[in-house]
DNA sequence: TTGAAAGCGCTAACAT
DNA sequence: ATGTTAGCGCTTTCAA
């Protein structure tokens, strides 16, 4: 089998035709219907395939867009990929990814990579942002968007939900049901992006509760299963005076929910939790999880169609702010009055 | 700001030699040290970047491979997208992606797309591989490796575990601990690439231990959470005639755990679950799933691996089988010899 | 060693 | 309505 790329010019020779009215069919502008009718049949004899690349060179333009990362095996990642997969392709921009594994020399190389691929914008997904990224991003001069992050400079657009009022929502939550000793798996101390303002909510809520915040309550981990879990049977060995845990994510509070069970305690008979993102698995634990959830997909589409209008006419997008929901399952028992510690 | 994007000709005007130097200067070809130096002060002060798409169209290589995925938001394939990306990216590819659904149409458009961007070559991950989609992807004249699935052409390579022989030995795992009454949650029933071998090595395993199988305790579903919650929990209204459980994936053994514990049932003590991929979250349910792990991110490696030296040389790659491992954790309980049924 | 020039596949302006 | 041609940014002969 032959390896064959046919391209324009045989096409419009194959069909008796100019290079120029070749392109012009390709490009629907007007020829004779029986010219056209040649020219399409020599592409379907040839198999024939725009070159994208060629097109690119002469446009400008590569319809593409770059996207980085902190890694992508993160089911949250995944959907809010989706959301963006999603939009970007049914506006006719491909993707471009690049993982980051939250390294600062790979974001940099992400960077460089899609400047040279010609990228037409950018999305930059959930990581915390740092001042030389950030100038890095500006320098492309292309639009970037964030999503799930933020970065105070109105060069960039951003979706998000509110992380500090959605926390507040969650404690308060768990204040109305009778818990004042409760637990914060805070995450990442010096995240601005989700375990500050996460942090604050909760510190937030508890005053307006009239109750005064424990530090040594806060603990700070990460995000992923294993901190959940191990922050959560140290503490239980420690002490056991509170009544209840926020998680900064779901997998974080699964991670202590097996912790707490493993321990021999009750969920929520003896302790009750509330995650943070809502993902599917929180659906199906045991018992399953009261969680805030968050808006993945929409906010991958919702990233997507800002980058795609600040492409299309360079408009500045501003920063969407997406509503949040808490889900209520089986994670949290209502305290009666007596069991107050 | 301006937005300004200088070329090579600005570089070689600014640094007062030719374009031909500067290319040579990019490239790494012998100029004459002062010379060199002029064009790279150059290259720094307009802050250029080469343009890629300009070196792919005469090289007539991007350096680009596309990868098509049914579904990116599955923590499975995130996990082989991850290993894909690391050696892609340290090979010098750029990934092009390209969410299918498991939707043969946008699986054709994907691979319209990618002609047209003109990748280099193409991973398939993890769907059946439908015979018009194959057809396909044989047209594009570049190198295709499938991971996590087959196709029995030898156009193309692929990278999988042996799901066959890994049921076989989860199943036998099982009877080796007493049970005889095994229920198989099997996954699409028509599924060439996983369903399909996986009821095959429960069945050998049960032929092999003298147990005849009985079709009823065969359950066709899929391979997500809620499949595994719905069919056990309808099995478990109807039945309780078996001890142990076998799931296709991790997932639907635990919408299955979850089912068994809403029943009220204990896991393991009155039915034992394994399941199958090994995902993280595995060792967090309570009690922790034993399960048949899948190597995802080195799949990805080597899958990416395949690719890259088959467009470097054009060698067939042939079919990669790597191993698989059984992970025991809490969720199968050894039986008594009274206990059986 | 360096410069000049052709050409990768395509589009668009211009000429016919 | 169609053909001719310049040129997108770069690499790579070929001459000098």
């Amino acid at each position: 089998m032959e390896k064959q790329r046919y391209n324009l010019k045989d096409v419009a020779k194959l069909a008796g035709v100019s290079l120029g009215t070749a392109s012009k069919v390709i490009n629907n502008q007007y020829v004779r219907p029986e010219a056209r009718l040649k020219v399409e049949e020599a592409m379907q004899e040839l198999d024939y395939t725009p070159n994208a690349i060629a097109r690119s060179l002469k446009a400008n333009s590569t319809k593409t867009i770059g996207i980085m990362i902190p890694d992508i095996s993160s089911p949250v990642v995944g959907k809010v990929l989706r959301g963006i997969e999603k939009i970007s392709r049914d506006s006719g921009y491909s993707i471009l990814l690049y993982n980051t594994t939250r390294n600062t020399r790979l974001e940099e190389d992400a960077i460089q990579a899609f400047m040279r691929s010609q990228v037409d914008g950018i999305i930059y997904l959930g990581n915390t942002v740092g001042d030389e990224i950030a100038e890095g991003l500006k320098r492309t001069h292309v639009p970037v968007v964030f999503a799930m992050t933020q970065y105070p400079d109105k060069y960039f657009s951003s979706v998000t939900i509110d992380n500090e009022e959605a926390a507040y929502h969650a404690v308060t939550y768990l204040c109305g049901k009778g818990h004042r000793r409760i637990c914060l798996l805070a995450g990442e101390a010096d995240d601005p992006n989700s375990g500050i303002p996460r942090t604050e909510g909760y510190c937030r809520a508890l005053g307006e509760q009239g109750i005064s915040v424990d530090p040594t309550l806060i603990v700070c981990g990460g995000y992923r299963l294993e901190r959940g879990y191990e922050d959560m049977k140290r503490l239980l060995g420690e002490r056991r005076d509170f009544t209840a845990v926020f998680a900064v994510s779901d997998d974080v509070a699964i991670g202590a929910m097996r912790a707490v069970q493993e321990a021999g305690l009750g969920v929520p008979e003896d302790l009750s939790i509330v995650g943070f993102d809502g993902i599917e698995m929180a659906e199906y634990t045991f018992p399953g999880l009261t969680t805030v959830s968050q808006p993945f997909e929409k906010i991958g589409e919702e990233a997507s169609r800002l980058l795609v209008s600040r492409m299309k006419d360079g408009k500045r997008g501003g920063n969407l702010v997406l509503p949040f929901a808490l889900q209520e399952r089986e994670s949290v028992l209502g305290l009666a009055e007596e069991t107050l510690p």
